[in-house]
DNA sequence: CGTCAGATTGATCTGTGTCAAACCCAGTGG
DNA sequence: CCACTGGGTTTGACACAGATCAATCTGACG
């Protein structure tokens, strides 16, 4: 897997902190070089003091806290563009979440002095941070009702659909990200086996197809009405 | 019900916000004076365009999202020296959540324009407001984790104290706030009827007592075991 | 008093969790 | 080249937490 130049490197920065001076991107793509992880790999973990936060240059990784009985819970999915690990540099306290590695990805650090410093010192900056968090905390109150209220049925049909609008398909409709009954699982909320007959269930009425990872969504017309919309 | 005087507005908002001077404290203070709402108001619905953000000089709302099937679901209750709306101002979108005062409230409003004026102006601001946005995605990641995999009775047990710890008990050990079965049930996530007779089990074994909407803890030690720590 | 919303209790139903067994591959090493 | 292995997947049987529905009770307030 190759890591991008530094051309590259600030080009992708350039569309998530679209604030940010040319001379302000060419220093944090220089300072901390992209580095290209593998699958499983365990970027940080729950309580461990950051660093800095990182960039998504390409691939894929969850975010998840465990619960005390050790069953994971993913929070969500961060994808190309995504910048994560700031919640803790921001209040410059210890990781309160997990973060693994789904498939090859690259990764670009920011230090948290450089991040500090760039809040300090460019304002726009700063309110696109501020969006960013915004945005999430959108998403989470979201998660909170459909995790409360939804069947998992309709849960599961959901998470496809944003897993193919995040992640993208192929042409004939396969999931871009391969990923496993456990993981959809702990995202839903719900038993590894539940996903499993949910899922064969779905394959009975012609919403999905699926060999392995391999999931093609069939009709998502039909896949909004069972997510409830 | 007293709305407090210009002095005693820019004490409370000087404990949230250290990092606003004395003359921006008084503008604000000034500009918009508080104002008082009834237990039951509504402060803003989903779908409202957001004209600013509100700030918490004493009582407690509660802020909700609203299912297809009109079910609601509690994402969070607000305090006295919170502030809250500021998502959708930052992101300058309609409100994705409602807002309804649970008692008697006196609240603070802060124009759009101030809000972003100060962020702009004031990189301290900036950086205090985006740690409160950041301390509330993390209570949004743990929300979900406890939603997915706590029981209702450990949840309900985390709720209880949460909210003790959060509006203050008597000396009696009872709840400060008040508040309905509907309404926990709608934060727990569960039906009124799930948390009625969990309250009358928690009753049996000593933990609680209750008549009304008056919840008395009797044994915070044993109800933290019951919320699983 | 009458009324009405909220609280309570009981009976019943069902979506999911849990446990156990079997299965399917893909990769490893002999 | 094939048997072995182990992780992920699938299927079935069963248990149970919690939802739902219906009926009654309570207490505050006009």
């Amino acid at each position: 897997m190759e890591t991008p130049d530094n051309k590259a490197c600030c080009d992708k920065l350039k569309q998530t902190f679209k604030t940010l001076s040319e001379a302000e991107l060419k220093n944090l793509a220089d300072h901390e070089p992209a580095r290209s992880y593998k699958k499983g790999t365990l970027i940080y973990s729950e309580g461990d003091r950051m660093k800095g936060c990182y960039f998504i240059y390409s691939g894929a990784v969850k975010v998840f806290q465990t619960g005390r009985e050790g069953k994971e819970q993913i929070i969500k999915f961060e994808k190309e563009g995504d910048f994560f690990g700031f919640r803790s540099v921001i209040l410059k306290e210890k990781a309160c979440t997990s973060v693994e590695v789904l498939s090859d990805t690259v990764l670009g650090f920011m230090p948290e002095q450089v991040v500090l410093e760039l809040i300090r010192n460019n304002p726009a900056f700063a309110y696109e941070l501020m969006q960013i968090a915004c945005k999430e905390l959108g998403e989470s109150n979201r998660s909170i009702r459909d995790i409360a209220q939804k069947s998992v049925k309709k849960r599961l049909a959901e998470i496809l659909l944003m897993l193919a609008a995040d992640f993208g398909v192929e042409k004939d409709g396969t999931l871009r990200l391969s990923i496993s009954r456990e993981d959809l699982g702990n995202f839903a909320g719900t038993a590894t086996e539940t996903i499993i007959r949910l899922l064969s269930e779905y394959k009975n009425e012609g919403l999905v197809e699926s060999k392995g990872r391999k999931i093609k969504l069939l009709d998502t017309g039909k896949l909004k009405k069972v997510a409830g919309y």
